[in-house]
DNA sequence: TAGATTGTTAATCGATTAACAATC
DNA sequence: TAGATTGTTAATCGATTAACAATC
């Protein structure tokens, strides 16, 4: 055991929730223990990443026998969720897509409590998305001083976004799951922010199938 | 002008959505000309990397002058939509991720042609998606054979992607924008896959939010 | 002890940045 | 011509892979 962190690359933490996922398999396949290299050809990988990424957070295998699948997936696990202290968390936007990435919030994750949804749509308020409340967005600077939220999730048009952004920042947010046009990443740079645009996404698939 | 294109790399590829994003907000508010380095300031990268990137096209510029933000809007639209042809697709998964992500295909991009939806879930057979009909998966193989459709978007649970995916890639599909938890890339090596995993987006940004 | 496999240092590879010659 | 700015080659930086010593 070495250096427990001492800033970690960005494409190393991308890899933490691939790991998660393929370790959690693991685990429900009633699988105890795991070499790098397996861990490698399953991720498509070589097993020097491997570890080399597991040793970023100090290493979490045995010399000689390899990785313990309960360790390995506990400490991930921490890694990415934390202590069991989940995120107080808010939802910008309930159309189609919002609704969509509220499911992931409140059932196909661990690490995030979402608190509440914002809408302009006055037909929306007093409904609820899972049981979470819809607010109006003018409710946004109340809501924020009494409950705290650290995470906001982005899911609507760009102008909105590059306004509520701002007002959001004012209010204390400090992680964002943005998912509108608007790019965030240069106005706020001491604020984390992770740009999940579909639309981008969709363009380079097109690309590269056109040109492969 | 040099080579026309020798095999560009995935980063480069990844940020060509973004330059097109930019680029088109210039177009609309009535921009001209624009240097390397303001498309730099913009992106928050160099004017170093913007030459270079636009040089794996060949280079869209005039030395001296700078780059003409109707031509370089059209080459890279070109890049990433093609000559206007689109790509034939289905949507397998009517879920809310699938109704969020249909929205996407049908309007908020171009090179897209949503052709129809599939679903296990017969009270949905029959209504429609924006107008896009809601098929039997069972029909799948048939739709197939008649309609040759290129892309697949995946909006469903990991279990369902694994067989879906499989009997896909033997009906002809090349690309496949991938929502489903289920991992892609490592089966079918020859078939274009844009993992879109919000899962594993949502556990990075916490990763990051907690150790920043 | 011998075999396996990690942790860690060294080598390689690729992507980004800097420098500069070409040219408008 | 002088100034600006690209296209392109060279230098740097960071991430991946290979090698090997430590150790179970």
């Amino acid at each position: 055991m070495n250096h427990s962190q001492g800033k970690v690359s960005l494409p190393v933490i991308k890899r933490l929730p691939k790991y998660y996922r393929y370790i959690s398999q693991m685990q429900q396949n009633g699988v105890v223990k795991v070499s790098s290299s397996e861990l490698a050809r399953m991720m498509g990988t070589t097993a020097s990443q491997v570890r080399q990424d597991f040793n970023c957070f100090g290493g979490f295998g045995q010399q000689g026998i390899g990785y313990n699948v309960d360790v390995l997936l506990h400490e991930i696990g921490r890694l990415l969720f934390g202590e069991g202290e989940k995120l107080p968390t808010i939802l910008v936007g309930a159309g189609r897509l919002g609704r969509a990435v509220s499911r992931f919030l409140t059932t196909d994750t661990n690490g995030y409590h979402l608190l509440a949804v914002f809408d302009v749509q006055q037909e929306l308020v007093g409904q609820d998305l899972d049981g979470i409340p819809i607010h109006h967005i003018d409710e946004l600077e109340s809501f924020c001083a009494a409950h705290k939220p650290q995470v906001a999730v982005l899911c609507l048009p760009r102008e909105g976004a590059k306004e509520i952004s701002g007002r959001l920042v004012d209010l204390g947010i400090r992680g964002f799951w943005n998912f509108s046009h608007y790019d965030l990443s240069i106005p706020y740079p001491n604020v984390t922010v992770e740009n999940a645009h579909l639309g981008d996404s969709l363009m380079s698939l097109g690309y590269r199938l056109r040109n492969d």
